[in-house]
Formats: C-alpha cells, sequence, structure tokens
DNA sequence: GATGAATGAGAGTTCATTCAT
DNA sequence: GATGAATGAACTCTCATTCAT
C-alpha cells in the first residue's frame, strides 16, 4: 500500500464541499486541524495515528473520517494550513525602509532566521523534506502558500533596491534565493541536524550581519 | 513508547563484538545492511517494516535480530553505514591544482551539487532531517562521518587558498559553511522539495560557476 | 520483561470506567471474560495466546484490547471474574442446621471437598498457586473474593458450634484453617497432582466422614 | 500442538542411553540441568525459554539439543532431577528417638513445615501443580521420587508409634496424609499464595505444636 | 560433541478504517 | 453530525528447533 496512491484524496485541497461552512462544521475542522497539526509535526506521518489525533483535537475517531477522508487528506490539509500560516506572513509584514541597503539586508536576514529556528517552522520543514516524495502535491502546496511566497516577497524586495541601484542583478529570483541559501547557514543548518547549537540573539545577529556583508558583496553596486 | 529510549541501543556503534569478525557473518550483516538501507530510504524509519526489510535482504526476519537488536539499532547501523560510504569520500578524492581559485570553487560546488542531486544522498538527507529530533545521536553519527567531514575536507582547500593568497578570511570554517549553503540553492532545495527542476549538467554547471562567482565576491583578495 | 511491572494495570479492578456501563458493552465484556477464562484455565497465563481467546470468545483480537488494556489486565480480570463466582458461593449458601456438630462438620467437608474436586476450582487453584510469584495483586485478589471469603464463612460456622458449646477453641480461625487443610488429603491432593484417584461420591463421604471425626477429636469439648 | 503429546518424549525417563556416561558429558548434562531447574522454577514452563537456560547453563542452544530432545524433555528430567532431590532427603534423614510421641511429632512437622517454605520446594510444588494436566508423567515422578517418599517415610514413623501403642489407627497411611495436610496451614497455605506472612522460626514452632497437639487429640491412644 | 546463525511460525499489540447507534 | 466499539491486517519481536561448521 503506497501512500502515492493517496494523493489524489487530496489533490485539490481547494475547492472543499461548499455545503460544509456552517460555522459549527468549520468550529470542528478548525479543532481538528490543530490537533492533528501537533500530532503531524511532533511525530510524523507514519509517526502519527488517527487515535492519538482523534485524543488531541478532543474528538472521537469517527469524527476525523466525517472530515476528511482518510488519514492522508487530513495530512494534506494540515501541510496546507501550516504552509499558509507560518512562513510567509512573518516575513511579508513589514517594509524595511529608511536604512542602507545592507541594513535592511541584515535585517530581514535576522527575522529569517529568527522563523527557521522556531519550532514550528523547524518540524514543518523536517516533516515537508520527509514526505515530499510520497506526496508529491504535498510539497506543491507547501512551496505556494509558504516558501514561495517568501522568496517572492525577497525578490519583491531584491526588486525595490535595484530600482533604488543600490543592487546589481540580472536574476533577481536568484538573487534572493542565494539570499535564503546564506540565511540557512550554521545556525539553522545545525538545527536542522539537532546539533548544539547556541541560537541566542547574538548569535542571529551576528550571521545575520554576515549574510548582509555577503549579499552586498556579491550584488552590490561596484563602488 | 518513545524512540528516544531505544538510542542507547546504538550509542556505540563502533565497539562491536569482535568475537563476530567471521567473514560469514560479515557477510550477513553487509546483506541486512543493504536491505535495510534500500528500505530506509524509501519509507523512513517508521515506513519501514522489518517484514520489508528481511524481504528485501533476502534473509528472514529472526535474522535481523540475529544482527541487530532491535529495529532502532538497525537503523542506526544503516545511517552510520550510509554517513561513512556517501558523502565525504565523493568530494574528499581530488585536489583540484592548476587552476585559478575561482574556477577550482566552481568545480568543487558542481562535484558537491552533483552528490546532493543523487538519489542516496538525497534520501539520506531527508530521512537524518526528519528522524534527527527522535534519534538524537543519529544526526551526530551523520555529521561526523559525513557532513562534518565534508565541511573539513572545503574548510582545508579553503585554507590552501589562503596561504596562497588567493582569500581572505578571519574564519575559514564559516567560509566553508557559507560555500556549502551557496551550493544548496535552486537545484538542491527544489530536488528537496520535490519540484519539478531541470538537473542536466548544463544547469548544476550555471550553479556552480555562480557559487564560484559569488564565493570569490566574498572572499576573494580585494584587489 | 517482567510481568511484575504489568500488575499495576489491573491493580484496582474495581473503579471501572462507569461510562462504559452500557449493555452492549458489558455483554462483550461477559463474552470475552468467558472465553479468556476458558483459554486461561486450560492453558496457564504463559501458555494462552490472545489469538486463542479471541477466537474462543468469538471476538476480534482488536476487541480484546478495546476492553482491557493488555494480557496481564486481562488475566487479572479473570482471576477476580474467576474467584467471586466459584468457591464461595458454593460454600456459603445453607447453614446446616438440626444436626450434631460431627454431621455439620462432615456434611460441611462433603461439599468443601466436593467444590474442590471440580475442574474449575481446580483449574483456577492452579494457575493462582503457579502464578501468585508473578502477579501478586492476583493471589490478594482470590484470597479476598476466594479462599478468604470460604475461610470467613468457616470461622463463622465454627463461632456458631462454639456458642452452642460443642466446639472449644481459643482461635476459631485457626481452627477453620486446619478443617480446611483436613479436607484437602487423599482427594483433592492427588488430584492436584493428576494421580489416579476414585473420586466418587462414596469416596468423597469417607473423607469428609473422618475429616469430621478429627475435627470433634480435635477442637470438641472434652467430655 | 498440545504439550501433551510431547510426554511420550520423556516417558522412560530411566532408561538413559548407556553410552552417555563419559564423565565429560555427565558434567555437561548436570551443567544443563542446573541452569534448566533455575530458569524453570522461577518462570515455569512456558514462561522459560530455551535461550535462557542455554545463557544460565553457560552452554551454547545446540548442546541443549544434543542432551535433550526437546523442551519437554529437559523438563520432564529436571522435574525428576528435583525431585528426587529436594523433599525427601530432608525429611528421611534422622530417626525421631528418645522423645515422647508428640515431641516427636511436633518436630517432625517443624522440619516438614520448614523445608516446604523454602524457595526451592515452593517452587517446585507450583511448578507441578501448575504443569501437571500438560504433563501427566511429571506429577507421577514427583509423587514417586518426591511427595510419595516423604509420604512413605512419615507412615513408617507412624508405624513406629503404634509398635510402640502412643498412637491407634487403622490406616497409618490416610493418619500420615492428614499429618501432611495439618503441616500445610496457615503458613505453607498463605506463602503459596504468596500473600504477607510471617515465617519466623516462632510461627513456625507454633503451628508445628498445634500440629503434634491435633495429631495426638486424632490419632492418640485413648485414655 | 559443541556451537550459534538461520529459520518461520506465532506471540502480543497497534492501526486505519467502518458502521450501528 | 458525533460517537466509539469492532475489525483484521500488519506491526515489532521472540520462540523452539535445525544444521553447517
Amino acid at each position: 500500500m503506497d501512500r502515492l496512491n493517496k494523493n489524489d484524496t487530496f489533490a485539490s485541497p481547494d475547492n472543499e464541499d461548499p455545503a460544509r461552512d456552517s460555522a459549527a462544521c468549520n468550529a470542528k475542522r478548525r479543532q481538528i486541524l490543530d490537533g492533528a497539526e501537533a500530532i503531524f509535526l511532533e511525530s510524523g506521518y507514519e509517526g502519527a495515528s488517527m487515535s492519538q489525533i482523534a485524543c488531541r483535537a478532543g474528538v472521537s475517531k469517527g469524527t476525523l473520517y466525517n472530515h476528511f477522508e482518510n488519514k492522508a487528506a487530513l495530512f494534506g490539509a494540515v501541510i496546507e494550513d501550516l504552509s499558509r500560516g507560518k512562513l510567509a506572513p512573518a516575513i511579508c509584514q513589514s517594509h524595511l525602509t529608511a536604512m542602507t541597503c545592507e541594513e535592511s539586508a541584515t535585517k530581514l536576514a535576522e527575522r529569517f532566521i529568527t522563523v527557521l529556528l522556531q519550532p514550528g517552522p523547524l518540524r514543518l520543514y523536517r516533516i515537508i523534506v520527509s514526505e515530499a516524495p510520497h506526496f508529491p502535491v504535498l510539497a506543491d502546496t507547501f512551496w505556494r502558500h509558504g516558501f514561495g511566497r517568501t522568496l517572492k516577497t525577497m525578490t519583491d524586495w531584491i526588486g525595490h533596491w535595484v530600482e533604488r541601484g543600490d543592487i546589481v542583478t540580472d536574476d533577481p529570483l536568484f538573487a534572493a534565493e542565494q539570499f535564503m541559501a546564506l540565511c540557512q547557514t550554521r545556525l539553522v543548518q545545525r538545527k536542522r541536524f539537532e546539533l548544539p547549537v547556541d541560537c541566542s540573539e547574538e548569535q542571529i545577529h551576528d550571521v545575520a550581519r554576515r549574510v548582509g556583508k555577503a549579499f552586498m558583496a556579491i550584488n552590490g553596486r561596484p563602488s
């Protein structure tokens, strides 16, 4: 029984049955998603059991199946819900003006690193990377609602500085990808491997500062 | 029942019972490890079953338990075996002389990216990231025999160019980490998310070239 | 892995979840207990398998675990159920009046011996004696609901005759214990060892008569 | 697979292969028996595993099967060995002269109770009672070499006092059985149920004294 | 004769899923 | 729509036994 087969069950997570949007129904759905998120992020897809989820969500096992076709569909809904809510919003919110480009880059890197080190996004990354081969659609979801949106935000931010003339690049998207990659050195990388690492604000700031410098060295206007 | 408790069963994978080093025994062990590697990398820790492993390895279930105390111990042995064999050797082998620093960096990046895109190391990365919280010792193993050794290799390589005066850095280790991070953009990143991506040699070379340039921009001797 | 650890799972078998007292639930529980009693008494604790029990009870293996936490807990419930139902009731019921003391003692011995020779109580004794070291709480259950209650009945019966002046003893409890011990000669003893023995009514009566005589010799009023 | 079927494998434990009495072979056999006795008495027949036994005996599993056909045969040999060695010898040894009959009876009861309370005989009793239905021949072995011999010893002892005129009975065997039954009150009975009980020498002496008195009341020459 | 690796049946237990209430 | 008991397949792991060395 391959999990790949189950993908079709949540291939189109958007067109939910519109008859289901009674308030009570949505509340239950929310309740289930919260419980399922907790369990899936703790234990992974295979490691999580529907019983645990029902218990954590405070509903019966049968109710799970009234709202989601099966475990895979519930998992898909969980990933989409998490992708929407965790990464992009945290990055998108502010505009980072009134600084030099390097200061702005450092600030942005700091914020990005901080988010990546939080338990939620960390676990989400783990489960996405781990289950991507078994749920191809899932990574797409994550990219569209999560990482991709963050990348878009950063690309726009780079475009802003290109317009201002502080940054010179023929490929702002690639520059954004490099920026994000540079943020995933040392702290994030080691945290993902569960290696001992000091994630104090000072350390975060230090790495962010180096990201800012490197970013300017690569893309800054040659003086 | 937490998998964390089982960690001690493979905490010290080095001091194997020396009485067991008969050729036949080692061959069977090798056979089991090969089967287990295939299944674990395909299905993850929880997704893999001892029956599948036994079947793939061509031995009976009981034999698995004659050679490894339990599933967790087998998993630990698999990770160590893979860590030793997959990453570091592929990077360490050659010396990259007789080129400019940037050419050398590009060549190294190309090789590193190529390795990271192969199915084996890719799956190994997935499973390490996914299971690290449940098997703390495992990530340590991976770091010591795998990623960490690669990092060491690169740090040494940087040291070589520092001596030659082509590279200037106060923190060669961090420079190496940044180099590795830059290699994990675009192709590797997207491949990890199972997004559609063109991993042709041309694409690899293109990314590697950009890594080389970025690396020189960051760490090259100011002219 | 000691069975002793599992004792807590049925340490307090009385305070069952009161939400579970639906009629259907109790019926299934009864059904399971009946099957489990049969198998445990036939095969002992270790010799019995949950599959056999499920089969005999006419339910699936999963159902067993919906009603009892594990094999040990089921075993505990079985022992309690048997202890409550088999021994004491058979002894307690009548009042044995309108006879001489010796006649009454003989009658009581006859009844007690008869019960002890029945397959059920015999097997219960076997399993209690055998598993007592592995399930300390179990013997306590057996004593409280089974043997201890029978002993109490007999002590009361002796008290009755002490009041009437036919029996003289400073320790009615010990007298009752001696009475019970005397009943476990020859027939019961040999039956427990599965030695060939004639357990006809005549033989039972003969032993019972000797118990009556011995009991009067020990405790009767000196003429 | 019923254990009853396995009985024939040790139905005739006496006619051992005479070719096997080399000293080394007997020593190994002794070694195995010692290990097996320890494990069987601790864990019961089903609860004991051949691996545990091999380990405790300090031999390999294969060696077990070189000396005994299977688990059941080994068990049979263990029971016979224990039956021969534990009970009867402890009782038979002395002659208990130069006392009154009641003193002698008390002394004998004391010795018998003491033996029954020891861990070895206690566990032997447990396993015999428990496994008798599954190994009919086993109880016979136990009776012939163990309990039966003890009973014979006591019958002889009674015969001695009958000759002296202190005891009057038409059935010395039954008198001996009653004597033994009386010894199994209170301490022994409760110990077998693993109930808390004070088995100090004082308590043993107290019960033995009451056995002596009861025995004389039942069988003593009427004055 | 002694070994211990190999076996496969079967142990206890958990699981996703169904369905009558 | 919510429930949770029932299911049976599949899980990890252990067992008595065999047999090549």
